[in-house]
DNA sequence: CTGGATTGTCTCTTACAGAAGACACATGTA
DNA sequence: TACATGTGTCTTCTGTAAGAGACAATCCAG
């Protein structure tokens, strides 16, 4: 990620080999990188392999490991040299959810939709500038909707995303999407300029339909939360078979809108 | 600390006054000192009071807040410099969750519980030496014993907390308790041979009552949920009125435990 | 308007945290 | 048995991050 434009390395670079590497770097850095690399993989992971894959050096990783199980934002996990996230970083986040009412009774809406129409259903959110889902709850089908909770997709992949970036000018939007994110699961690729006009439609509408994009046997519906501001802060979205009736998309966006109104009517 | 033979320290010293500290602190450690600070005050701070309240450099607390706030630990709130936790430590925290089926697991029962019996119910486990009300389900009664997520309380004044001690040595027990932690919100004062006592009993017993430790008005039940290995890992406790019948609480005691015991069967 | 307090940004210095690497001890496997 | 691979702890070196402090810009009370 964020090597690029650093200073020219060192020409006659290590002979030992590759290893460019070298910066030293924050403590800090290391531990956000930390938890991100366990959020991505979902388990807990070995101290050495933890090192290995944040490239760090693993004395280093040794010492911060250490601090932040003493702190008890990690925890080791059963067997004995993995480590995992710790109850802190539980405690933390329902301190945020305590103080976040539109999560809070965002994630209360969610759970309801997908009982009442049985289709899984979404609370996405910008997450520095990353679709994120926040919430989401399985729905009934047979054929469940794998969608992680902190799942992160790229913004032109999905419905919300296009709700949630109404409003922002081109250049900030030209900045969040990259290349790849243009393209699709499928090996398609979105054009930007179609994109942006799709986020202006969004935006003007008051909701938004995708179809297949992310697969293709799934249509997208989401419906935007305003902040006092009149900002977009978030999205509820239902994921529904491609092959739903027109009649009954409408109903469901009709009761998607409902309930994204009720959430923007926020203190 | 590690001054000693560094080259003389400022002669004139501070004249400020109490502070002698002045040591320079790892960043990581300012980081986990703001999330505690937080925790603590479970409301935004501004960065100047974040600064003071941690008791460090203004010019640190703004570097470090900027990156957990680009990292999203951190959220500006609302207003506009104030900040308090950010989205990623709640998706952190469902990471917590996911990973751990005694919480999942113990969060269910509990919310059953306070439905079944329509008293205030919590799932309780030690959190780096200290007792902490991991999930608690308010209950139905007009008078509604507070008690909010992530609380921590001493040892001493608990139930659950003598079941959690259950099998630990005299000498980390001393060690976890402070003399602080003996003298009740009353003013009363326990003895530290007594609490040590209580443990054994509760331990043996497989469940543990306290009647008006922490107020008058309540008694704590509370049975023990075991890990694999045998150990205690967490309680599950209902807070009732300190005058429920012998019956009932009995009643009560049994279903605890019973529930207790089911948690227990862990992967 | 003035004086004090607070906010956000910047610069410079040096104490110290991160890195390197050696070590001792396990495992596994050829 | 030797040889590779991984783990956890220490010690030593040095580049840099934490801290002090100065600054301009607000804000507010009197």
């Amino acid at each position: 990620m964020q090597d690029g434009n650093a200073l020219a390395v060192r020409p006659d670079a290590d002979p030992g080999e590759d290893r460019i590497s070298g910066s030293r770097e924050k403590g800090l850095n290391r531990v956000l990188h930390i938890l991100e690399f366990l959020h991505a993989n979902q388990r807990a992971i070995g101290i050495g392999d933890l090192a290995k894959g944040v490239n760090a050096p693993r004395s280093t990783i040794y010492t911060l490991v250490r601090s932040l199980v003493d702190a008890g934002l990690l925890e080791m996990a059963g067997d004995g040299n993995r480590v995992y996230f710790g109850k802190k970083l539980y405690l933390y986040g329902m301190d945020y959810v305590r103080g976040n009412d539109l999560l809070r009774r965002g994630r209360q809406e969610v759970d309801n939709l997908s009982r009442e129409t049985g289709e899984t259903s979404e609370l996405c959110m910008l997450q520095s500038g990353r679709y994120t889902i926040v919430h989401s709850s399985p729905g009934t089908r047979p054929f469940r909707i794998s969608s992680a909770t902190g799942l992160q997709i790229p913004l032109p992949w999905t419905a919300s995303g296009r709700l949630l970036l109404a409003g922002f000018e081109r250049a900030v939007i030209e900045d969040m999407v990259s290349e790849d994110d243009l393209v699709l699961p499928d090996g398609r690729r979105l054009l930007l300029d179609d994109f942006i006009e799709d986020i202006a439609t969004a935006g003007a509408a008051g909701y938004c339909v995708t179809s297949g994009l992310v697969d293709a046997y799934t249509k997208c519906l989401a419906a935007p939360v305003f902040s006092a501001a009149g900002k977009v802060e978030a999205t509820i979205c239902l994921v529904v078979p491609i092959d739903t009736s027109e009649e009954k998309t409408g109903d469901l966006i009709a009761l998607l809108r409902e309930r994204a109104a009720r959430l923007s009517i926020t203190g």
